[in-house]
DNA sequence: CCACGTAGCGACAGTCACTGACGCTATCAG
DNA sequence: CTGATAGCGTCAGTGACTGTCGCTACGTGG
């Protein structure tokens, strides 16, 4: 295993998310990103596939915490229970990252750009989830609802979370599930 | 009011449909676009902020129905109920749409670019929606939660509908809204 | 019928994200 | 010590996008 690049690359993480926060996204180049991190603009390229790409490096590690959870869950417990177990067994890795995550998504809020790239990661891992829970026996079309109804009850969950980090994320999660059932009425 | 851009918008909106589906998103240049529809490179970047937004060109016409939607519907409505509403007031829209959707969505379908655009577009049409139920009243978190879930409901029915465009989109919108409360078992 | 103001347009130059190709070098296995 | 290989630098090139400037088509007011 000839030369590791994971030092470079995680100096292109950190110094792309410094100038970002910085200067902003627009104003700095991948240029500047590579001369800070001390490698060649070339190099950032090989490590990532475009100037928004460093910033949402760990989600492969989240993706495989949410596809083993699902598969692990139990027999018959209904999609949407199957939901709130995967992003459960996530809120560790979230905590863990917690002010890593609150910076970047400082930087993403102010840029369109990015914004835009961060709606596709979810889609992303809606699409795994969607996979995993057909995997489980549920047809598609439902099994994709239901990804897509968790990740919305995890979305509010994380926010009502980042404004209020005491309280336990994984009890959020569970409780704005049970707040999708009523949003029918009675 | 000297000078109608309008046509030759539409013409680079045919033009560029057409290029896409002929060689591809990648693989066709602005500057082809703008040759096609017989005015300059800048004239496109005029009318269109880049390459992708000229796939996207109807969405206000969507979002004013789906707004008015929410606004004018019975007060004390369920969140979701108000959803299903508003998204089958856009159904003659989309009906009436449905043939250039369908090429737009082949060229969608095999390019990620595009999908993050589209992306990015129903979040933005989510955001409106959570805007609408909230000067409803309806409380901000549950408000994008409803908008979320109302969105995801929507789009099981497009599917379905587009596999089987006979039978009625707005009670398929419908039938996607129960299912969804059927998600987390008993 | 004629200035005249305005919105759209073309032309041009420039920046920057991103790619392909080539050759070098650090590192590890043998 | 040597060879294989993954990571790197350099250079040249393409194409998306922007700022600027001057022009022109066209509806308006005289």
């Amino acid at each position: 295993m000839p030369r590791d690049g994971s030092k470079a690359r995680a100096r292109l993480r950190a110094a792309a998310l410094d100038l970002y926060r910085e200067r902003g996204y627009d104003e700095t180049t991948t240029a500047q990103i590579a001369a800070r991190a001390e490698v060649s603009e070339r190099t950032y390229f090989r490590h990532f596939a475009d100037k928004r790409e460093v910033l949402f490096d760990g989600e492969a590690e989240l993706r495989a915490i949410l596809v083993d959870a699902v598969a692990a869950a139990p027999d018959g417990l209904a999609p949407l229970q199957v939901m709130v177990r995967a992003f459960s067994a996530a809120v560790p890795l979230i905590v863990a990252n917690r002010s890593v995550a609150e910076q970047r998504a400082e930087v993403i809020a102010v840029t369109p750009a990015l914004q835009e790239r961060a709606y596709a990661k979810t889609a992303g891992l809606t699409d795994v989830l969607e996979a995993a829970l057909s995997a489980r026996g549920v047809t598609r079309p439902t099994a994709r609802l239901a990804a897509q109804v968790g990740m919305a009850a995890f979305e509010r969950a994380s926010r009502a979370w980042a404004g209020d980090p005491e309280v336990d994320l994984a009890a959020l999660i569970a409780r704005a599930a049970d707040e999708v059932l009523t949003l029918g009425g009675t």
